[in-house]
DNA sequence: GTGGTAAGTTCGAATTTCGAACCAACCGCC
DNA sequence: GGCGGTTGGTTCGAAATTCGAACTTACCAC
């Protein structure tokens, strides 16, 4: 993805990485544990060339490892990395966001959280533990443009 | 964004609204106060024609709204409904990750919450309140394959 | 030896995005 | 009254991306 131009920001480069169409929707199936190419294949709607396209960036980015699971004929599957990991939380937020405002009756995928409840993400301020709110937030500093 | 095939699920139905290229980096620019067509196109790098595309579509998905603040001619700024507001979060949180695991040196862009303290955001259980960790969420209903 | 599975690659066709140019309507300047 | 600047787009042909379908390689089970 090209960041070449518009504001420095590490919304930008995110979005370099796992911006691209199909990106979210592999690492999805990868966090559900579908790790194998034709299971994420089938079940993001992707097709062959670009889900193997969209799989090397993913690598190259370190966010998932391609791991041999077959020695002949050699085959692989796809773990979530550190970075990857990271993700997930943003993943069941979008998640949560599209139940709300993108999708009609009830929500398709539900997870159940370690605590028992019926898992529904939210955002807090790491250092006071507050709930994000719009207009709680405030521009410290600011990228430039290029 | 075509959502006709691949598992059924409000990941794929947000992003079907907001995964498009440009689209996140337009609200990026609403939610720094940059609501103008030149400004937009200047500060995220898109084209003209793919701007007003993207526009067009958060528009008509419910994320933004269109308010006219010119007669003569006609003049319009862009400014987000509480749909889009509810993404705010999110965006803070993938510049987050983007900071850690996408962008060397330092954040481009920072933040300071009401509380006093740099602003990083956390996910959290809505419910008791802890940081989501990848393995603390179980799958309890799965979106069908289409 | 026939069919199935897995992880891709290759193909030409369709769609999307690209930069650059154009446009209409107004403004301030002198 | 003419000149340049601003705003919010549209139009253009060219380039890049994505599409579905077919093919490949290597193994296994029957």
């Amino acid at each position: 993805m090209n960041t070449a131009r518009g504001r420095e920001c590490s919304l930008a480069n995110a979005l370099a990485v796992v911006g691209e169409r199909w990106s979210m929707l592999v690492l999805r199936e990868v966090m559900l544990g579908q790790r194998r190419y034709d299971q994420i294949l089938a079940n993001t709607g992707a097709n062959r060339d670009t889900l193997a396209s969209r799989l090397r960036t993913l690598v190259d980015a370190g966010i998932l490892e391609r791991q041999q699971y077959e020695q002949h004929p050699p085959r692989y599957e796809y773990v979530a990395t550190e970075a990857g990991l990271a993700l997930q939380p943003i993943l069941m937020s979008l998640m949560e966001w599209g139940n709300q405002y993108a999708t009609s009756g009830p929500p398709p995928t539900v997870f159940t959280h370690s605590c028992g409840a019926e898992l529904h993400p939210r955002t807090v301020c790491d250092h006071c533990g507050e709930t994000l709110e719009p207009g709680n937030a405030r521009i410290e500093r600011l990228g430039a443009v290029r």
